[in-house]
DNA sequence: CTTATGACGCGCA
DNA sequence: TTGCGCGCCATAA
């Protein structure tokens, strides 16, 4: 526990950390962990392309706005993710896209976001 | 030091 | 339903 993906990072580190919290058969969209950290939404995308290999974070949980499994440099790794995915219990549509109303994920926990220096509202 | 490249999200047509 | 342009950080060579 406490184990960090990489020590330089900042912003990176953040969604690391973030995506870290997703439970099994929840998905999060990369513009919700964006908009928790406090930036673009690229940079959950490309925090996400600088996971390495074997890390903690569940990276496959982490899907476009449109619900759907982004394709990566080949193309490649998208069945993947959705192999992850559906092994969760998280079911797609003929389109490619997941339920948001159904695995949705809600976000951290207030004593998450208080801990890690992030303002409830109603401060 | 510089250069190039990534797994995004939104509006408009 | 698709496609185009913009904004941003970290890593590798």
């Amino acid at each position: 526990m406490g184990d960090e993906i990489s020590a330089t990072g900042s912003r990176y580190d953040r969604i690391y950390a973030l995506v870290r919290l997703i439970p099994a058969g929840r998905v999060a969209s990369y513009g919700q962990i964006a908009r928790i950290v406090g930036c673009g939404a690229r940079m959950a995308g490309y925090a996400m392309a600088a996971v390495p290999a074997g890390s903690d974070v569940p990276w496959h949980r982490v899907v476009n706005s449109q619900g759907r499994i982004s394709e990566r440099k080949g193309g490649g790794g998208t069945a993947e993710q959705q192999r992850l995915l559906e092994a969760e219990g998280v079911r797609f549509d003929p389109l490619g896209r997941v339920d948001f109303g159904a695995v949705r994920w809600p976000g951290p926990s207030w004593a998450w976001l208080a801990t890690h220096g992030y303002e409830p509202d109603g401060g």
